[in-house]
DNA sequence: CCGAATCCCAAATGATACTG
DNA sequence: CAGTATCATTTGGGATTCGG
């Protein structure tokens, strides 16, 4: 038959704008404002294989520029994911590490990729049907 | 000594721009593209709890402006994470709910919130012990 | 080697108005 | 209700240059 429940949920969504009960909205965003980026993973995954120097790290993520390696580096020291050693050399030598927080995130890290690999192919082609089914609409 | 070796980068980076050896990077480009965004695992943690209505949605997810939230329901639909389904009635009725595949995804989600939760308030303390030794210094 | 500073472009998002 | 179309703005990130 058809719905015929009218009100569906419309709950008080103007207070709390976090997670009441129990589910996790509000943590999420801050995961992910933090891995979510381009280059936060990587350097995460990178850093997880062993300690590793500025220009280590730069040919290792293979892509990414001086600047955005920098910026990655000092957000996830400042997050205290990665901690940070200068040796007063010269020429200057800096090596990255994770602290024991970022070593945890590697877990998270893992099953993310576990997870894409797993269903890679099922993607490819929900969206090959998809732009079958939808040429010329971009939503990319 | 200093290093003998002049030529810095510059390595062949068209072949293999994936993962060679056993690490996993590329498999977690391929998960961030798709949940990294600003509110695409918002809308997974709202249908996990259930069918929603595009409203609906958009009510629960709290400050998606409505171009957003058709822009990413339409990528998770393209993905085969969303099924949206629309009843002829007038006026329209779309709903939309999370695939088995999707419905998958809600447990690394799950984790990434737990995860959040869990080390929220060590992140926060580390930020602001950073700030209070780099004055000044904006890596926002 | 390890950055900081600057410039600039492209993509992501928001705001607003309009439509079946 | 569930969008589409446009426009404006913000943000991310690459390229380049300079300095300790």
């Amino acid at each position: 038959m058809s719905p015929t429940h009218t009100r569906v949920t419309t709950p008080p969504a103007d207070l709390d704008p976090c997670g009441r009960e129990e589910h996790p909205d509000c943590g999420i965003r801050d995961v992910l404002d933090r891995i979510g980026d381009k280059w936060s993973v990587l350097v995460i995954v990178e850093l997880a294989r062993g300690p590793r120097r500025f220009r280590e790290l730069q040919r290792a993520v293979d892509g990414i520029s001086q600047r955005m390696l920098t910026l990655t580096v000092r957000r996830l020291e400042r997050d205290g994911l990665v901690l940070r050693t200068v040796y007063p050399t010269v020429p200057a030598q800096v090596d990255y590490r994770l602290t024991d927080t970022g070593a945890g995130i590697t877990h998270l890290v893992k099953a993310l990729a576990d997870w894409s690999l797993a269903h890679r192919a099922a993607i490819a082609e929900a969206r090959h049907a998809y732009d079958l089914a939808h040429p010329g609409h971009d939503i990319r």
